[in-house]
RNA sequence: GCUCCGGUGGUGUAGUCCGGUCAAGCAUAUCGGCCUUUCGAGCCGACGACCCGGGUCCAAAUCCCGGCCGGAGCACCA
């Protein structure tokens, strides 16, 4: 029942806003200049989902406010480093439409670390140690400090000038950061910011062998690089806490930290040192295998990467986890390619059916139904014999002694081994062969005659459907196309395809 | 164990700072209907949530306390 307003004054209705666009809120403390910040992943390997968020956020910040974002790749463990991945985050990035002004890559910056770890000796808030760690991280527990915390900076900035000149094997010592051994949280206490690494760097050899840690190089890029808001994952909000002695002792600004939470992301492979082993086995077939929850994956699933942005910022920046929803995506990325996206058949698990005809049917199968365009008014166009229709076996098995519509082609009979025409939609034919069927709820299926090809399906899920597509179909190589009542398939060569979505 | 941070429908969120307009909005999923020669898209409708218990208050999703649950950190990883 309508309420009288909606009756009579329907107009009065019209203005209420609909579905405002969510939008991230704003940041504090931008000042006219806009922002500065960073994105700071380690080249183990290509992106994935999950970093995708780090960089989208900061770049949807830097669109909205101006600025600065700098792509820092951060390699100062060189156990870690997958060489590719220097280059493969660039163009991950660039995937992504994230718009990084500047690269810094912290292994051409080991002299600034130095220099740093050596000011901070001198001002008494670093130290040099060689007491064995598990007594160092002991001592912390209960707040006590090691002895080498009481030394003088000269006895400190000695044994600094021996370690950096390699006179301390690997493991033998390591410089700390003072912070607070009374600090509540243990995990804030003294920590260490350099170690011995006797490793080769895949970029800078082995010329140095004191490797800066994450925390101490982060604190100084930070500050180097002018950071006005930094935006990264909660796993990092100790770390934040340990960073900010480096910046106190120093007098430097600190940047606006924000904290984003966990998100949890199920059904996918992501893990890269897993990834790399299962690359080398020859489990997947490589980076962008689609069972992995890489960019490279999904791209070459054919997910648009703004589907990835939307996703993001509509999950905003809150602090609380979350799982990942493969299903929001994949609703956000049909949006996007349903319009854009050819129709072809592709029928599963093939069953042939004989056909006896004497007459010719003809078949108009529009290419882009749902585009308004019309440049795309395109159709599949078919003149179908005597011969055999292909049909899937789940059409075959449902619907056997029925009666079926075969996709703008007409109204069919199946049997055990054949399948009969009983007329056109809408002719006479039809109306006698069943006159009280409501014509609509006749199941509508897709079929294939003569033109086709043997195709492969590759799922996320690691499974492969084999069957024949229509051959039309390879003219629309490398875009998503429907494969209709299957799903959405990216196709990458004549006989395979990647599974993109419902 | 210690230290922090959180808990809104199945999922993702809005609202929480500054209590009332929230008997809670949106999206997604599911179910139903309409349309359509796809199981897509579109349109309409339904379903479904403030972790629990106290307290403050005229009034609590929102403030306070306790509990429960979840996460992160406690590396010579980032």
């Amino acid at each position: 029942m309508k309420s009288i307003v909606e009756k009579e004054f329907p107009e009065w209705l019209q203005n209420t806003p609909k579905e405002t666009e969510k939008r991230l809120p704003d940041l504090p403390n931008v000042e006219k200049n806009g922002v500065i910040m960073r994105m700071a992943p380690s080249p183990s390997g290509p992106l994935h989902i999950g970093h995708a968020r780090m960089a989208i956020l900061n770049d949807e910040y830097l669109r909205r406010y101006g600025g600065k974002l700098i792509l820092r790749i951060e390699d100062t463990n060189p156990a870690n480093i997958e060489p590719d991945a220097y280059q493969m985050i660039q163009d991950d990035l660039k995937w992504l439409d994230v718009k990084y002004t500047d690269v810094v890559v912290q292994s051409e910056r080991f002299q600034i670390y130095y220099d740093e770890m050596k000011k901070l000796i001198e001002i008494g808030k670093g130290y040099v140690a060689t007491t064995p760690t598990e007594e160092f991280k002991s001592r912390k527990q209960r707040g006590i400090p090691v002895i080498e915390r009481e030394q003088t900076p000269e006895e400190n900035l000695e044994r600094w000038d021996k370690m950096v000149s390699g006179e301390y094997e690997k493991g033998e010592a390591y410089a700390v950061v003072k912070t607070d051994l009374s600090h509540p949280n243990p995990a804030i206490r003294d920590f260490i910011a350099f170690r011995i690494i006797d490793i080769p760097h895949p970029l800078v050899g082995d010329k140095f062998s004191v490797y800066p840690m994450m925390n101490f190089s982060v604190a100084i890029d930070d500050h180097y690089l002018g950071l006005t808001h930094v935006i990264r994952g909660k796993d990092h909000t100790a770390n934040t806490e340990k960073q900010k002695y480096i910046f106190a002792y120093r007098g430097w600004k600190l940047p606006y930290y924000l904290h984003y939470g966990k998100v949890s992301i199920e059904n996918s492979i992501l893990k890269t040192s897993l990834i790399k082993k299962g690359i080398r086995n020859g489990e997947f077939s490589g980076w962008d295998d689609p069972r992995l929850g890489t960019l490279l994956a999904l791209k070459k699933r054919g997910i648009n990467p703004l589907s990835i942005r939307k996703y993001y910022v509509e999950s905003g920046i809150g602090s609380v986890d979350t799982t990942f929803s493969w299903e929001i995506l994949y609703s956000f990325n049909r949006k996007i390619i349903d319009p854009v996206s050819p129709r072809h058949f592709f029928v599963n698990n093939p069953v042939s059916l004989r056909f006896d005809f004497d007459g010719a049917l003809k078949a108009e199968i529009p290419l882009f139904p749902t585009s308004s365009k019309q440049s795309d008014r395109k159709y599949r166009e078919y003149v179908v014999k005597r011969g055999s229709i292909i049909i899937t076996s789940d059409d075959y098995q449902k619907n056997i002694g029925g009666l079926v519509r075969l996709k703008d082609l007409g109204y069919f009979k199946i049997n055990e081994d054949s399948i009969e025409f009983v007329g056109a939609e809408m002719t006479e034919d039809v109306q006698k062969w069943n006159p009280s069927r409501p014509l609509g709820k006749v199941p509508i299926i897709h079929w294939l005659y003569q033109n086709f090809v043997p195709f492969k399906v590759f799922r996320p899920d690691g499974k492969i459907d084999e069957g024949l597509l229509e051959r039309n179909a390879l003219d629309y190589m490398e875009i998503v196309n429907q494969f209709e009542r299957y799903g959405y398939v990216n196709i990458i060569n004549e006989k395979e395809g990647y599974f993109t979505h419902p």
